[in-house]
DNA sequence: CGGTTGCGATGACAGTTGTTCACTGACCAC
DNA sequence: GTGGTCAGTGAACAACTGTCATCGCAACCG
């Protein structure tokens, strides 16, 4: 864009995506752990050799696709936030936009569930800090909403988290009921089941600050 | 205990715990997918022929790790579902109860949570299914609570599996606060968390009845 | 144009892996 | 006591792994 570069360098991008392509689609089946660096030059038809011009170790490749799945879902979860209407419409909307996503990006959605508490410590932490600057954009978004008003800085990392938990655990539902043979009606199913998971949390955030939980407490 | 069983199945046992204890600890640093036959057997001090007598594969293994390490969390579960006791208080020592089990099984509730999503097919099955026991008997508890009464059976299961969720959620915070050297403080701070997360469900099920969310829907 | 850079290829290294086979020898039922 | 059962052994196999120094050759820069 700026200064088109070389067609050394392109052709270097382009085996470089290739790895990381064929990384990712070995990995639907395997972990990261487990994913050998001969088994992806293979894959995309180069010398085992190759590898090391382009990433230090198979650990190395795992944190670049961890950074290119979660922009991919950078995008999304923005959208789903800022989505206007009440709150069944948008509890709805959010809904259909992760099942939009699992299906756009299913690879991609796999590793990071996958790798989230997988057996590569960088990964992990990369993951995790990425979900982390999620959840604060979440809760920046929460701070604007008048439902949400009067809230502590921590209760609304809180809710923040727990939001982006429930996107991540919708996500593996839905990719389960993308490779399910009885695809169509599990789906379904699983969108009614996020819906009201959101709505029960979205409930108990409008009730949040009515005070001490009624009839909960007898002593003052 | 029946009838004492030979040395001989005494003897056999034996190994095979071993086995199960060797990849246990193995596994603390890295995945099901990734750990090798003979890295077993070499950590207990067997030829690796001998493990084919126990177990037909690494997999195998691996769900027979799970009934043993959802066995141990099973009366956890029980106690923390039937606590007795108002909301804050229930919530205390439900949390108490997951930091103390992780405390105890630190090795079984890290494998449990990395392999729920592992590269390991038979084996999330297996941890799927007993989850899903779980769920139900969560939900049978929630069914006896008056402050469920009324709710379809769907949605005491929806209820049931977000608490799960949450526990293992919860689980998984604690566990990374037990590897970190500054453990202490943020074990606190996962303990205030985790309540304030299971308070706002609660809020959210004490009112999940009360009709269309008020001030939401302007359409009749 | 000529020298330099650097991506990818080659071949080889020492280890590792899962699985097989025939085998030993201690226990156990008869 | 004797013979069978079976947990564990040891050697061997083909295949695989990550990493090394080295080379070829096309693209780049002055």
């Amino acid at each position: 864009m700026s200064h088109t570069l070389g067609i050394r360098q392109a052709q270097k991008q382009k085996t470089r995506r290739a790895l990381l392509d064929a990384a990712l689609e070995l990995l639907e089946g395997q972990n990261l752990s487990s994913l050998g660096l001969r088994e992806v030059t293979r894959a995309v038809g180069v010398a085992p050799t190759a590898f090391y011009r382009h990433f230090r170790s198979v650990a190395d490749l795992g944190v670049a696709l961890v950074e290119e799945a979660l922009d991919s879902l950078h995008p999304t979860i923005r959208t789903t936030v800022s989505t206007a209407g009440d709150g069944e419409e948008r509890i709805a909307r959010a809904v259909a936009l992760i099942a939009a996503h699992v299906d756009a990006y299913p690879a991609h959605v796999r590793f990071i569930i996958r790798e989230r508490h997988g057996g590569v410590r960088p990964v992990r932490e990369a993951i995790r800090e990425q979900l982390a600057r999620f959840a604060e954009e979440v809760g920046e978004a929460l701070a604007d909403d008048p439902v949400s008003a009067g809230w502590s800085e921590d209760d609304r990392l809180m809710l923040a988290q727990l939001y982006v938990d429930q996107m991540l655990a919708t996500a593996s539902l839905f990719l389960e009921a993308l490779e399910t043979e009885a695809g169509p009606p599990e789906r379904e199913r699983v969108t009614r089941l996020a819906a009201r998971r959101l709505r029960l949390i979205g409930i108990g955030r409008r009730h949040w600050l009515d005070g001490p939980a009624e009839g909960d407490r007898g002593t003052p």
